[in-house]
DNA sequence: CGTCCACATCAGCAGATCCTGATACGTTGA
DNA sequence: TCAACGTATCAGGATCTGCTGATGTGGACG
């Protein structure tokens, strides 16, 4: 359990989840253009997405098409963003489990 | 938000969460029974659960009685779970967003 | 068969996260 | 006031996670 919302930890993944959830369907190089990330280190969520199964592929000719797999990922995205609310600011705040900020 | 679901990616924080929503409201010593953890881990987790706004406290006597601050909470665990179905040993088998086994 | 393109993978480092063990705090009852 | 209990905080070290930059791979087309 911990581990699959692991995935959702870090904030390029999301931004993928959500790219994904907005334009359906992209190939890598498209996301990458998108987010201005590195093409490494988009792949390599990329990867860490699909073996988790949080994103499915498809090859199309030149490129590798993905799409966000199951849309029960994009409800838990939707309750976190409400539930988050306008406590945001807060919940930035917090930066470790320990004393030293959370 | 990935901060906001670094908060669900740790065992001990999950646990926590599940405890609560089974038993309702519980005082700091009985989840460090429960869960078997030392008392400063589950204190420093349950501080970040706090901050965060996953549970709220009431002082009740000799103790601080915890419990879920939102529903919705439990309801991102559950479509977690759901989710995550019996993919589960596939996603254990993930350990790092590289090339090094996710 | 060789080249090119889109993508995947790797090694190594920097920073974040978590745990342990000890200590501080605050409230209650003697 | 003092001691005891329940809880919170801290410093330090071990581990994990993510990024960069370079290299590997696989399919399509010449």
């Amino acid at each position: 359990m911990a581990k699959y919302f692991k995935v959702l930890a870090d904030p390029t993944r999301v931004r993928v989840l959500e790219l994904l959830e907005d334009r359906g369907e992209l190939a890598v190089g498209e996301i990458v253009r998108a987010l201005g990330q590195s093409q490494s280190k988009v792949s390599n969520h990329l990867a860490c997405l699909r073996w988790c199964g949080f994103v499915s592929t498809r090859r199309e000719h030149p490129s590798v098409l993905y799409r966000v797999a199951d849309p029960r990922v994009l409800q838990i995205l939707a309750l976190g963003r409400a539930v988050l609310g306008d406590n945001a600011e807060h919940v930035a705040a917090c930066h470790r489990v320990d004393g030293k900020g959370c």
